[in-house]
This record gives structure tokens, sequence and C-alpha cells, in this order.
DNA sequence: TGTACATCAGTGAACGCGCGTTCACTGATGTAC
DNA sequence: TGTACATCAGTGAACGCGCGTTCACTGATGTAC
């Protein structure tokens, strides 16, 4: 599906949303050709806007790449938040569910989701894509401590999330990479690799 | 650790190891200042020869950054065996040395190791790099079915190998973006997970 | 061993292109009176 | 309600730059005789 503009020219005159559709141009250029390919003027024709509009909303290019990273990984926190409240709080099904809206949110945006990690592996300091990071941890840590009947975590809990969090991790990008299958070619569900690996490490 | 030009003008003529040169120096500058931000030229400079040399051996930018991804998942191949051939054949201990060399890998070179994957993971069709990942997949499952003292590869030695894969996968992730930490923010070691997670998995 | 020559693997200058970014500008909007 | 004006958020033209790639070339090497 080739990236086609969403909005004509007038309409993008002062809309008051030039950001946000700037950061939809920017995931949707990145999964549809890679991060390497991606120019702020492609960005620009996929919103129907010149190439200086989008300097009123970021300092430079790398700076969008940053932002399009940090809605990202913030939808794909909110996600898992809502599909663990579908369960009770601290239950298996709940853990699953938020660690399934994991998986599910690399396979539908996988070159987003490698550059989130790949930006934040690489700053060195503290940002905001790495807090969020650390937001989804905490409420992994959470959940797990509460599944365990504790009132507060310990090396146990932080272990066994951390133990999650990999499987979860490994799986997504085996998935994106197309890894997810049986020797004799069938894919994999990993909504059931999950299920079992993490019921598994949870009971221990 | 700046780069450096490696060899002088003078001998670089007709050394007959220019694409081999050229190689490192890719890989180098990916890790020094990522995948996006490499040129042909930087390569060239680091290389101390001409921008035009390199056309000599690979026909465009696309071609020596995928050589590089090769050459990097056939050491990772080649230090994997070696590592694992310390060991008896289908031993705990061969396996856990195949994983924890994966890890190393990952960590000596991430963005290399990145780039693999993505490389890997978007080309469609069957080409070297994916190649050389199903021998590596390959050779767990085969250590895998030794281990469960079996003849040929079945279901449940292929899903536990996915297993296996799995969380090697993931730890090099969390290992080269930093979350390889315990809560107090001290390192934890990646060896003692592969041990203990992979001994979990293989007894079941 | 010496010479002629084909081939190989570089050089260095040049090219056109698209990019990121800047600039003075202007049309649209909201607000004070 | 109507008007004046400050501010906001775009335009479009331009810039300089570095890039990927090509080209005719040339020095070094290996080989046939």
């Amino acid at each position: 599906m080739a990236a086609k503009a969403a909005v004509s020219r007038k309409d993008a005159y002062h809309h008051g949303d030039l950001r946000a559709q700037l950061i939809r141009a920017t995931q949707a250029l990145i999964e549809e050709r890679g991060p390497e390919k991606f120019s702020v003027a492609d960005a620009c024709r996929l919103a129907g806007v010149s190439t200086a509009a989008p300097y009123r909303h970021f300092d430079t290019k790398q700076d969008m790449l940053e932002a399009a990273a940090l809605d990202g990984i913030r939808r794909k926190y909110q996600r898992m938040c809502a599909a663990a409240a579908q369960h009770p709080p601290g239950s298996m099904e709940g853990l699953s569910a938020f660690g399934i809206a994991y998986v599910e949110f690399a396979i539908a945006e996988p070159e987003l989701f490698r550059m989130i990690f790949s930006i934040a592996g690489r700053e060195d300091c503290a940002n905001p894509i790495s807090d969020t990071g650390e937001m989804i941890y905490a409420a992994c840590i959470d959940s797990v401590t509460r599944y365990m009947g504790k009132s507060e975590p310990d090396d146990e809990s932080s272990m066994i999330s951390l133990s999650l969090w990999t499987v979860v991790h490994g799986l997504s990008f085996l998935a994106i990479d197309g890894k997810l299958k049986h020797p004799d070619g069938s894919p994999v569900d990993f909504r059931e690799v999950i299920r079992s690996t993490g019921g598994r490490i949870l009971r221990q």
C-alpha cells in the first residue's frame, strides 16, 4: 500500500493538527521504506504541506523521528494497559494479555518497534522514550508482585518480571523477522507461547 | 573511540584485501554512528581509498551494508560453534555456551546485530543472511535433540529450541538496550539467566 | 632472465540530485475595544 | 456587532552540502615466450 496525501493543501493551512499529522506521516513512511530511507521532504509530501512547515513543530529531522518513536511507545503502553484492564489485576490472564499486546504492537508496526528500541538503547541519558519503557516494566513488576501475593516487589518478583520481559521481547523480534514457524513452515501462535512459557515461569 | 584510517594511501593500492577492509570499515562506522549515518564516502576515508574504489567490489551502498551484515552473522555463527565445541555434543554446557556466545556477539557489536535482523526480516526472499540464521537455528535444534536422547528432531525438540532461541534473542536486545539491570540498578549476569532459564526449559 | 602485454584494481575529477534547513513573506485566527 | 491589530502557522523560493555513482585514466602485477 503506497502512502498517499491525506490532506489537501488548502485544508492543511492552520488545521491545528500538523504536528500529530507529521508524526503519523513519519510512522507510515518508516513502515513503508525503513528508517534509513526516511526524509523530511517525503513526510511533507505525505502531509500535504511545504518542506518548511515541520520546523514550526520540530527542531530537526532527528527530533521528528524521536517524536514518532515516543508516540509509538506511548500508544503501545496504552494498548497494553487496556488489554490488561479486561482482567482482574494481578491475574495470570491479565499478565498474558499485557504481554500479548506487547507482541501485537511489534507485529503491527515492526519498523517503529525497532526504532523505539534502537533510539532508547543508543541515547545515553534518560529520555521520555526510556521513561515510558520504564513505566511498562514497572507495570509488569507490579502485576507479577500481585500475582505472587506480595505487597512489595522483591528480588524474586523482579527476576521473574525480567524473564517474562525477555520472552515477550524475544518473541516480538522473532515474529517480525518471520522466524515464528514450526520446522514444517506452519506458523507458531505466539499467544500460546506466551501463555505456556509465561505460566511455566510464574509457577517456577 | 574515533575511527581512524587504518592504511596509508600508498599501501592501499593493489593490496588485494580492499573488499574485506571496506567491510570492516563499514562495520566500524555502523557501530560508531549508527546505520542511518553510514556513508560510502566515510568508509572510503576510513579505508584510505578513493570514493570510487568500492565499486570494484560492490554494486551499491546497500550491497556494502548487506555484505557487512553477512560477514557479521557468519562470524557470529563461527564463534557460537567454537564455544559449543568446547563441550560434549548435546550437553547442557554446550547448549549454554552456544547461547552465551549469541548474546556476547550482540553485546560486542550491537548495531551490526540489529542490522543483521532488520535486513533478514525485511528481505522477502531467501538470502545468504537468512541462510546463515537457519544454520544457527538448525544447530540449536540438533543439540536439543541430542540432549533429549532422540535420533531425529520432532515437535517437542523444535518447540523447545524455539523457546531457547526466544530467550537468547530477547536477552540480546535487552542487554544492548541497557535493560539488564536489577531494580536497584546493579547489572544482571545474562550467563546466569541463560543457564537457569535454559535449564528450566530443557527439563520442562 | 628479460621483455611485451593483458588484466586487475586502484585514482581523481566530475555529475546531478535530493536533502535539511533558512528566510522573508502572508493568509487566517482570536481578541480588545 | 464591527473594526484594528497582534499572533500564529503556514508558504515557496532558495541555499549550500555531501552524497552515490560514473568515467576515462593509470600504475602495479602476472604471465607467455
